[in-house]
DNA sequence: AAGCAGATGATCGTATACAATTCATTCGGC
DNA sequence: GCCGAATGAATTGTATACGATCATCTGCTT
C-alpha cells in the first residue's frame, strides 16, 4: 500500500461541516456582513446551519483561534471588536512579514502567476467602478486576495495561513476604524507593486509594499470607540 | 464604569480546563515526552485528565490549529509528524520574521529586559552542563524561551503568538530530523545576539539571528523518514 | 421614586448516548 | 497456501441532556 504516509497535514478535502460553518462565518465577517461586536450564539449558529450546538461551538472556537471572534466565558461568542492597540499590532505584523513574503514570492514567481495577478487587479478595478452592496463586498475580498495570492506564490503554507489571518483581521479593523468610504486599499498601489516585481526591482517592490500598508493604516482613526456595550450593537 | 469595554480579546485568565489540557499536551510535545506520530485518542486524553471526550476533543482541535497535532478524519489525532518540506517552511518562516521581531524588540527593550534575558542564558547554560532527562527537557524549553522572550519584548501579541507556534513546531522538527545529540541551538549564539543588542548594533544582531537559525537548520537531516505507519510508532 | 433582592429565562459548560466509520481478524473460496 | 469478503471491536462524528452561570425583570423596602 502506498498510502500510510502523509498523515501529517491530513486534509482529505472538505473535512467536515464544521469547516463549512467556520468558512461561511469567516467570509461573512471579512465581507462585513457581520459587524464587530455582533453576538454569535451557539444556538443561532447551529440552527442557521442545521447542526447541533456541538458543531456550532466547534466552529466558533476555531474562529476565536484566528482572532475573528472573541469568546467570553459563560457569555458567548461575538464578532471580534479589535482595540486600537490590537489594530496597530495587526498592521505592525503586516509590515513585518509582507516584505519578506514579497521577496520569497518574487523569487518563485512565474509568468503565469503574474498574469493571474494582473487578472485579479483587473477584476478589482472593475468592482471598484461598480455600484451596489454585492460589488462592494466582492471588492473588499478582491483587495485582500492580492496580498493572499502573493503569500500563496511564496510557497510557504505557514506564512500563507498567517497572512490569511492578518488579512481577515485587517478587514475587521478597517470596518471599525476606517474613515474614507473608499473601503479597500489603494488599488493602483497593487499594480505598482506588480510592476516593480516584473522589473526585477525587489527593493522598490518592498518599499512600495510598506508604503501601501502605511497608506491603509493612515486611513484609520484609531481612537477608542465607546465600545457600545456589545448589546446595543445589534439589539438597538 | 470602566469595564464594559474589553470584550475584545476576552481572556479573564485561566479560562477552562480545556486550556489546561491543551497546554499540558503542548508542553509534553515541546519537551519531547511525546514523539511525533504518537496517537492521541480522545478517550485516552479524556481519561488522563479526568474529563469527558468533549473536552479532550476540544483540546486536540486547538492543538491542531497550532500545527502540533494532526487530526485525520475518522481516524483520530496524532502528534504532528512534519514532513521535510514542512520543516523547511517552518524555518523559512522563522528566518522571515525573527529579524523583524528582533528589531522591534530592540527598539523597546529595557535594561531590566536585558538582565532578564541574561538570566535566562545563565539558566540555559547551567542546564546544558547537567545530566539527566529532566535537565535535558528543561534545556530544550529554555532554548526556545529565549526566542519567545524576544517576541514578548517586541510588544506585539500577534507576533508573539505566531512565534510560539513556530518555536513549538521547531521542537517537533528537531526531534524528528535533528542529528547532533546537542539538542538545542547553539547556546553561545544567544549570548552574541544579546551583546549585539546591547551594543546597539542592530544590523549585526539581525545577521547573528539569521546565522543562528541557519545553524539550527544545518543540523537537520531533512530526508523523508519512512513515516513508520503511525501505528508501529507506538504499538511496536 | 430610587435602589436592591430574589426569581425567571436564556445561554453556556460538560457529560453522556447513539450512529457512522475504520481497522483488525477470521472465515471461506480458489 | 494465499487472497478476498464478512464480521466484530474500537474509535470517531454528532446530537441531546442536564447542571451552572449570567442577564433581565419583577416586587419589595427605604
Amino acid at each position: 500500500m502506498k498510502s500510510a504516509a502523509k498523515a501529517t497535514q491530513a486534509e482529505d478535502s472538505a473535512e467536515t461541516s464544521t469547516q463549512l460553518i467556520r468558512d461561511s462565518i469567516r467570509e461573512a465577517i471579512v465581507e462585513r456582513r457581520l459587524s464587530p461586536g455582533t453576538k454569535l450564539s451557539e444556538n443561532d449558529v447551529g440552527n442557521l446551519f442545521n447542526v447541533s450546538r456541538t458543531l456550532a461551538r466547534a466552529a466558533l472556537q476555531a474562529l476565536s483561534y484566528e482572532g475573528l471572534v472573541s469568546v467570553a466565558k459563560n457569555r458567548g461568542a461575538f464578532v471580534a471588536y479589535p482595540s486600537p492597540d490590537e489594530a496597530r499590532q495587526i498592521f505592525a505584523a503586516r509590515r513585518l512579514v509582507e516584505p519578506g513574503i514579497l521577496r520569497e514570492a518574487a523569487a518563485r514567481i512565474t509568468a503565469d502567476d503574474i498574469s493571474q495577478l494582473k487578472q485579479l487587479l483587473l477584476e478589482e478595478g472593475r468592482l471598484m467602478s461598480e455600484r451596489g452592496q454585492t460589488a462592494r463586498r466582492a471588492e473588499i475580498k478582491a483587495s485582500g486576495d492580492f496580498h493572499l495570492r502573493l503569500a500563496e506564490i511564496s510557497g510557504n503554507a505557514i506564512m500563507q495561513r498567517f497572512m490569511e489571518e492578518l488579512v481577515a483581521r485587517s478587514s475587521l479593523v478597517i470596518a471599525l476604524y476606517g474613515q474614507s468610504t473608499v473601503s479597500s486599499c489603494g488599488h493602483s498601489e497593487h499594480g505598482d507593486i506588480i510592476a516593480a516585481i516584473e522589473g526585477d526591482d525587489l527593493d522598490r517592490a518592498c518599499r512600495l509594499m510598506l508604503h501601501h500598508i502605511a497608506h491603509i493604516e493612515a486611513d484609520l482613526d484609531l481612537r477608542e470607540r465607546k465600545s457600545l456595550g456589545l448589546k446595543e450593537a445589534f439589539e438597538l
